[in-house]
DNA sequence: ATGTCGCCCATTGGGCGA
């Protein structure tokens, strides 16, 4: 069985390079993050034509996360318990669509979006901070609940984890730019101290190894770009994972998403 | 270079988000 995950930037304006790349990848689950569109507008048909199953959760034209499956998409969910809002005013904090699970050849697929955080001050980095650690909460939950359970919580974490997931950790620091804070990466460390692995990152070292480009100022061509997405995994499912890798080729060219597809491999 | 994209509302441009 083969799961990817890809922050797909726009669904509609990228149809046919993701109907193309579903038909060619040859992956029984895709995770997408960032449709941008509503439930009214998804293109249903494109996953239809190719034999999967797909549900979607869009309430907006911003985020939007989706997982289309060929073997089975049972008990979708729509956000995860005690999921917090967002809104620049108190009074308007909205439930954004940054999460959707559905049970698909038995393993648990949560596609997530983490909330950028804007700027290591702005409001917006508390709310992913707090995001994240409910998040944790609930994934700590489960496999306190079934130790066995098969889970994998995949898509953009806005988290460079590590020094060698961004092009130039230097200007980085200097410029007191998100994905690297401290803050961030311990939300994301919590993760693993509960269990979860990247299963990823074996398969597809550093340093120079990443999952996504800037559109500005030629960062694919000048190969400095961050790694931001992942496939976490419960102990059960890290245990079936034979393989990894991370599709650079469909960054290149005109029509790419500036981010590239994350394809793991299960026993 | 504040260097690119994609959405919306609106209307050939501005605002927002990343």
């Amino acid at each position: 069985m083969r799961i990817a995950t890809w922050n797909v930037n726009s669904l509609r304006a990228r149809a046919d390079r993701v109907e193309a790349w579903l038909d060619r990848s040859d992956v029984d689950v895709l995770a997408i993050q960032e449709t941008k569109c509503k439930d009214e507008n998804f293109p249903w048909d494109l996953f239809e034509r190719l034999g999967y199953d797909v549900a979607h959760f869009g309430v907006s034209q911003w985020n939007g996360v989706a997982i289309a499956s060929r073997v089975g998409l049972e008990d979708v969910e729509r956000t995860f318990e005690g999921q917090p809002t967002f809104g620049k005013e108190e009074a308007d904090a909205v439930q954004e669509s940054r999460a959707i699970a559905a049970t698909c050849g038995g393993v648990r697929v949560w596609s997530l979006y983490v909330p950028n955080g804007r700027d290591r001050n702005d409001p917006h980095m508390q709310y992913k901070i707090d995001w994240l650690g409910v998040l944790k909460d609930q994934a700590a939950s489960w496999l306190a609940t079934d130790p066995d359970a098969q889970v994998a919580l995949v898509g953009d974490w806005n988290v460079a984890p590590r020094d060698e997931d961004v092009w130039d950790i230097d200007l980085f620091e200097r410029e007191q730019a998100t994905h690297v804070s401290a803050p961030e990466r311990a939300a994301f460390h919590a993760f693993e101290e509960a269990g979860f692995a990247d299963v990823v990152r074996p398969y597809t070292p550093g340093p120079g190894v990443y999952t996504y480009w800037d559109y500005k100022q030629l960062r694919f061509p000048r190969r400095e770009g961050m790694r931001i997405d992942f496939v976490l995994a419960s102990p059960a499912l890290a245990a079936r994972v034979t393989g990894a890798s991370i599709d650079r080729q469909e960054r290149k060219g005109k029509g790419a998403s500036d981010h590239a597809p994350v394809v793991v491999e299960l026993a």
